[in-house]
DNA sequence: ACCTGAACACCGTTCAAGT
DNA sequence: ACCTGAACACCGTTCAAGT
C-alpha cells in the first residue's frame, strides 16, 4: 500500500489518478486494443489515456515490443483449453485448442505480427504450453519431439493469422492476392509446368479447409518424425 | 527510350537524374536495406535518396506494404535453388532449398517479418514455387497436398527467420528470451508437470537442429497428410 | 525510486497545383 | 499522365530536472 499522499489540495479538481502499473497499462492497451486496433495503440496515445507523458510509461515497460508481447499474453486468457473435448481422440482436441488459438488472433489480428517478434511469457502462455504438451503426451508422442513441436504449431497458427490478417485489412491487399492468383493463372506451361498445372490447387481450398490440413499435416509430422542428427524420414 | 528532354538548360547544374522507374525505386530501397536496415528505407528518405520528394513514389508504389514485398522478390533472386543437389534424395534437396531461402531471410531479417504480411507474387517468387512443387513431384507427393505443403513450408522458414530475427536485434529481446527461459526452468511441478519435465528439451537444440528437424517434420507431414473433410491420421 | 515536460529526430500519406 | 511542395496528423525514445 502506497503511503498516505502528500499532494497539495489544489489537486482535488481531478478525478483520482491511479496509481500507474504494469498491469494498469497492459488493460488500458488491450481496451483501446479492442476499440481502435493495434495502430492506436502507441505510447503516446496510451499515456494521455492515463492522463500521464509518454516518458513515464517507460519505467514499466521496455519499449513498444514488451508491451505488444504483454498484452497477447493479456488475450491468451481466453484462449479456449478444453475446445473439442467431447471425446474425440487428442488429435482432434489438439486441433480444437490450436483452432481456438487461431481465432483469437484472427479478432486481434495486427498482434499476430507482433507476436512472432516478441513471444510472451507470462501465465497465460505456460498454461496454453501445458496444455499443448499434455495433449501430445497423451498421444504418446516422445518428449523431445513434443517439446519440439509446440512451437512449431504455435508458429504455424501465429503466421497463418498474422498473413490472413494482412489481406484483411489493407484496401491494397486484395490486389496483390490478385497480383498473384494472375501470375499463377497466367504461368507459363514451358517454364513453370508444375504451376500451371497446380493453379487451381494453390489458391483453391477454403481458408477453414486449409488450416484444419495444416493443423493434421503438422500433427501427422510431429507424432512421425524423431530427434536426431541423421535425416530420417518415413517410408 | 525516353523522349530527348525538353528541360531548360538551367537545369545544368545537377547529374542528369535519372527518370523514376518501379525497378529503380525498389532497387534504391534494397540498396539502403543492405546498408542500413529496414528501419533506414522509409518513403521519405527513399525519395531523398532518388532526389525527389516523397509524394513521387506514389505513382509506383501503392504502399510501404507492397515496396516490402518487392524488395524481397528481389532479394529471393539470391536463393539457391539447386543447394544440396549432390544426388542427396529429393527430400534432402527440398530441404536445401528451404535452408537457403531461410538463411537469406537471416540476412535481412526485418524483411520477414514484412514477408507475412505481403508475400511477393514477382517472378523469383514464382521460381521458387516451381522448384519445390517439382521437387514434391518427384517425391510423388500428391499434387493437392503438393500445391497447400508448398505454402506451409514456406510460412515456417518465413516466420523462423523473422522470430529469431527479432532475439537477435533488440538489446531487449534476450532480456525477453531469459524471461521464458526462467518461466520454463521455474514452471511449478504439481501445476505444471509437463514443462516442468520438457523445460530442457523445450529450450534445448541448436536453431540449425531445430531448423533440419522442422523441415524434416514437415516433409513427412506433408507427404503422409491427405487432403480431405474427414480428419485422417496416420496410425 | 518514480515521474515528467520538453525536446530530438523523425514518420506515411494525401491533395491541390503544376508541367 | 506524371510529378511535386507543402501540409496533416502523427510517431518512439531519451534526458535533465523535479518530487
Amino acid at each position: 500500500m502506497p503511503p498516505r499522499s502528500k499532494a497539495p489540495i489544489s489537486r482535488r479538481d481531478r478525478p483520482a489518478k491511479p496509481a500507474l502499473t504494469r498491469q494498469g497499462i497492459v488493460a488500458t492497451a488491450v481496451t483501446i486494443l479492442r476499440a481502435e486496433g493495434l495502430a492506436k495503440v502507441t505510447m503516446r496515445r496510451l499515456a494521455k489515456e492515463l492522463d500521464t507523458g509518454p516518458a513515464s510509461l517507460y519505467v514499466y515497460v521496455a519499449n513498444t515490443d514488451e508491451l505488444h508481447a504483454a498484452m497477447l499474453d493479456e488475450l491468451l486468457g481466453e484462449v479456449d483449453l478444453d475446445a473439442a473435448a467431447h471425446g474425440g481422440d487428442w488429435r482432434e482436441r489438439l486441433a480444437g485448442v490450436l483452432t481456438s488459438y487461431t481465432f483469437m488472433l484472427f479478432a486481434h489480428p495486427e498482434l499476430a505480427r507482433a507476436a512472432l517478434a516478441a513471444r510472451p511469457s507470462g501465465e497465460h502462455y505456460l498454461r496454453l504450453l501445458e496444455r499443448l504438451l499434455s495433449l501430445l503426451d497423451e498421444g504418446g508422442v516422445p518428449p523431445a519431439q513434443a517439446a519440439w513441436g509446440v512451437d512449431t504449431l504455435l508458429q504455424a497458427a501465429t503466421a497463418t493469422a498474422a498473413e490472413t490478417s494482412a489481406r484483411a485489412q489493407s484496401p491494397h491487399a486484395d490486389q496483390e492476392w490478385d497480383a498473384l492468383s494472375e501470375a499463377l493463372h497466367g504461368a507459363d506451361e514451358r517454364t513453370h509446368p508444375h504451376l500451371h498445372a497446380l493453379a487451381a490447387h494453390l489458391l483453391g481450398g477454403t481458408p477453414q479447409q486449409r488450416l484444419s490440413w495444416h493443423f493434421r499435416m503438422l500433427i501427422n509430422g510431429i507424432a512421425h518424425t524423431p530427434v536426431g542428427d541423421r535425416a530420417e524420414y518415413r517410408r
